[in-house]
DNA sequence: AACCAGGACGTGA
DNA sequence: TCACGTCATGGT
């Protein structure tokens, strides 16, 4: 099955997914396993101002390693002394009381070292001043890794910039379409060498991909219930 | 009670 | 370049 298959299987199996998810806009789909709402499937008109763009940069940092639930947690906890994520007042409350704002994301982990990564970005944002970062100067704010710098151009600047995250590589070294000690930058490759360079496709891709995974590979053995992909596989090799 | 979560960085080979 | 330790809370 080509990777281009695989992304229609999950799309049929479990439609639009809607990220990012925004922790105030109430979607059409706000019962979602887990979460709490900001899903808005088939609506790609997201960020639409200053304060949910930088929303989705804040989650890109808070996520990394860490249970999207304590994320939105850490969400609704800034926005109560930085309304609407508006990174002025971010930087305001940052200057003036750094031990609120750490105890504010201390839900999320690693609360010590995010600080930081989001005082950093939050820098670099304000520098950028309405621009589109490249994705070396992202890489460059100390903080942003290879996932997050993907995340941010795909979810906030809507840049066709394919996502891997650890979900993907064990869907894709399961089912040995890569190795699960291939580089980020390999797998990143494979999927935007067999896609349209579309970043609706890449956003609705990289989510269904989550999905699927929290659905049958997140306990070992991984995947060995994964009929969906494992059994299609199979049969297209016959 | 381990194990995992929508990783990144610093270090030493 | 890459393997490994570290960072930390919260959910299952």
């Amino acid at each position: 099955m080509k990777i281009e298959e695989i992304y229609e299987t999950l799309l049929g199996e479990y439609s639009y997914q809607g990220w990012w998810p925004l922790i105030y806009y109430k979607g059409k789909n706000p019962t979602k396993t887990g979460v709490i709402n900001g899903y808005h499937p088939k609506d790609y008109s997201f960020p639409k101002n200053e304060g949910e763009q930088f929303e989705v940069i804040l989650g890109s940092i808070l996520t990394q390693n860490t249970n999207w639930k304590s994320v939105e947690k850490a969400l609704i906890n800034i926005d109560k002394i930085a309304i609407d994520f508006k990174p002025e007042n971010i930087l305001k409350v940052l200057n003036e009381d750094f031990i609120l704002f750490k105890e504010a994301i201390r839900c999320a982990g690693y609360y010590n070292q995010k600080i930081n990564y989001i005082s950093n970005i939050l820098d670099f944002y304000i520098n950028l001043d309405g621009d589109t970062p490249t994705r070396k100067e992202l890489l460059n704010v100390k903080g942003v890794g290879n996932e997050t710098a993907d995340s941010i151009l795909l979810y906030a600047y809507r840049q066709s910039e394919f996502v891997v995250d650890a979900y993907t590589k064990r869907i894709f070294s399961c089912l040995n379409y890569i190795k699960e000690k291939d580089s980020y930058l390999k797998v990143k490759k494979l999927f935007e060498e067999n896609l349209p360079s579309n970043y609706e496709i890449y956003q609705e891709y990289h989510s269904l991909i989550v999905e699927h995974a929290k659905r049958y590979y997140v306990k070992k053995p991984y995947g060995v219930e994964d009929n969906l992909l494992k059994d299609f596989k199979i049969k297209i090799r016959l």
